[in-house]
DNA sequence: AGATTGACTGCAT
DNA sequence: CATGCAGCCAATC
């Protein structure tokens, strides 16, 4: 099996994602800021790469400005919401999720 | 090999 | 508060 051997920026995203805990979210640019070399635009595009019932939550991932980045017309962004909401974050009126009460550190 | 695009971000207008 | 633009890196065409 000619498998890399060491982990690529890709899995070490997905790794950063893994390690947040549930009823907090991050940022794409804070995950990013977790591995050197990676932009906030990769992390997105590892989360849209990310099988059906994977392990990552990539639901607690958000945009810096506390709002789900899925397109609001999609089946992705209610059910981002939902997770969220299960796992106790709490939006505001405007559909911002309150970083200060939930935010990663 | 060059252009385009994307679940971003920060600053300027 | 809405828009626009540059910077960023990998995947796709």
């Amino acid at each position: 099996m000619g498998q890399r051997a060491h982990p690529t920026s890709f899995e070490r995203l997905l790794a950063v994602v893994r390690t947040i805990p549930p009823g907090q979210v991050a940022s794409y640019g804070q995950v990013s800021a977790r591995v050197l070399g990676t932009t906030p635009r990769m992390v997105g595009f590892a989360l849209a790469a990310l099988p059906t019932g994977s392990d990552v939550p990539w639901h607690r991932v958000v945009n810096a400005a506390g709002r789900i980045s899925l397109p609001a017309e999609g089946p992705g962004h209610a059910e981002q919401r939902r997770r969220l909401e299960a796992e106790g974050v709490s939006f505001r009126k405007s559909g911002v999720i309150d970083l200060e009460a939930h935010g990663w550190l």
